[in-house]
DNA sequence: CGGCTTGTTGACAGTGATCAATTGTTGTGG
DNA sequence: CCACAACAATTGATCACTGTCAACAAGCCG
């Protein structure tokens, strides 16, 4: 693909509101970068969320992580610049581009300890992805969903119990590893259980047992609860 | 933990065959670190191979990744220096580790351009990982790994259609989420099949027909083949 | 040789995928 | 503003894959 890409796309796209320096308004549902694009630079999240996914020649989709304010993604392309993996807005959201010259440059000001942090950060959530992926319930996966998100929430000063989600739940099935009818199934198992409500027939939700959730991703293989 | 447990460790332990500089040897088996300790610096393999792995409280295992020659491990510490993992050796090896201070000191001749590269190739093998983990049938989860291992050792000059493999069952089938009965299945189904050959009664592996491999790991939902 | 770990094989049950149908939600144009 | 279309979400019935439990074979090392 062409050099930067991504960012004259950006520049000529009619969904750019506002820019200056390097950070972007984006539309929702928008396309930041699709597989094999030339990247010219690592993204970060300042404000909305993002999904980064991968869709195989077969059409199949795969959802490889949802990204919120202070996120970095684009990591995919650190070894070559090239990309491995396609990333959307979900919503309206402000994103910066830090290029790659100024993260190698020696002579920038870039803070090095913050930038190799974040990767770090980014490395962790993913292998924690990849542990519910292997070998865990739908039920569990989904219990770690809700608690990863509603972590990343409180963390940022929100709601720990109320969630309000950017994405779909198709998005979210294809991040878990199933299929949205079971994903539907276990939600209002979840329901009825007590564990959550789903507010406003939407894509708001609110956690009433958090802990019960808590134990469900811990505890080793109590497949009923 | 304490401070350089990793390297302290190492030099107090009986398994350290020779050292220079920052080049240790290690006996097989041996742990290197463990969930929680305070690593030093980044990893990276000479020779030899070793895992990744996490194990929950209820004893559950799981394997992260497997690492070779030139593979970089020890990641998940980037963040704050407390590793999420743990990782042993697989076979007698030879490890260099790569202190956090030599990493961010920029008047340091390390070379950046190559250890952002490595980190993002580490990042991207992952990503694969999750996404084989997330959906697949155990038939595509074990061609892919044969396929991975296959390239990994090509890539290394070795032959890519014998395998030796330095892990046992249970280390790959925890790697692709899936039990060990499962895995034995489907490796015996695959020497049905003629893809592949177990030689000498061990873990050596003969891959016979590695374009049937590739199509089952790419063909979309053809469970059958 | 005998214990111990690793690996294989069988029978059965359970979870989740598939197929199909229905309802709810969003968005666009008349 | 409503109507219709397209999409998102839910629910049900059925079946296949894989996990579980159990037994057994095969290396490994004392």
């Amino acid at each position: 693909m062409n050099q930067l890409a991504s960012r004259a796309q950006i520049n000529t796209l009619n969904n750019v509101h506002s820019i200056y320096r390097d950070a972007f308004v984006i539309r929702s549902h928008e396309l930041l970068f699709k597989m094999g694009d030339h990247l010219s630079g690592v993204y970060r999240v300042n404000s909305g969320s993002v999904k980064s996914f991968k869709s195989s020649e077969s059409g199949e989709e795969q959802i490889l992580g949802f990204y919120m304010a202070g996120d970095l993604f684009g990591l995919d392309a650190l070894s070559d610049g090239i990309s491995r993996s396609s990333a959307v807005v979900l919503e309206a959201s402000n994103i910066t581009l830090l290029p790659f010259e100024t993260l190698l440059d020696r002579e920038s000001n870039i803070d090095y300890h913050s930038f190799i942090k974040q990767v770090g950060i980014g490395y962790n959530r993913d292998k924690d992805h990849a542990m519910i992926l292997s070998h865990c319930t739908a039920d569990r996966r989904l219990a770690w969903f809700l608690l990863k998100f509603s972590d990343d929430l409180s963390q940022r000063g929100y709601s720990a119990s109320e969630l309000t989600l950017p994405m779909t739940r198709r998005d979210i099935a294809l991040y878990l590893g199933v299929v949205v009818e079971t994903l539907s199934r276990v939600l209002t198992r979840f329901c009825k259980k007590g564990l959550i409500r789903l507010r406003g027939h939407q894509r708001s939700i609110e956690i009433l047992e958090i802990d019960t959730l808590r134990r469900m991703v811990l505890s080793c293989k109590n497949r009923k609860n």
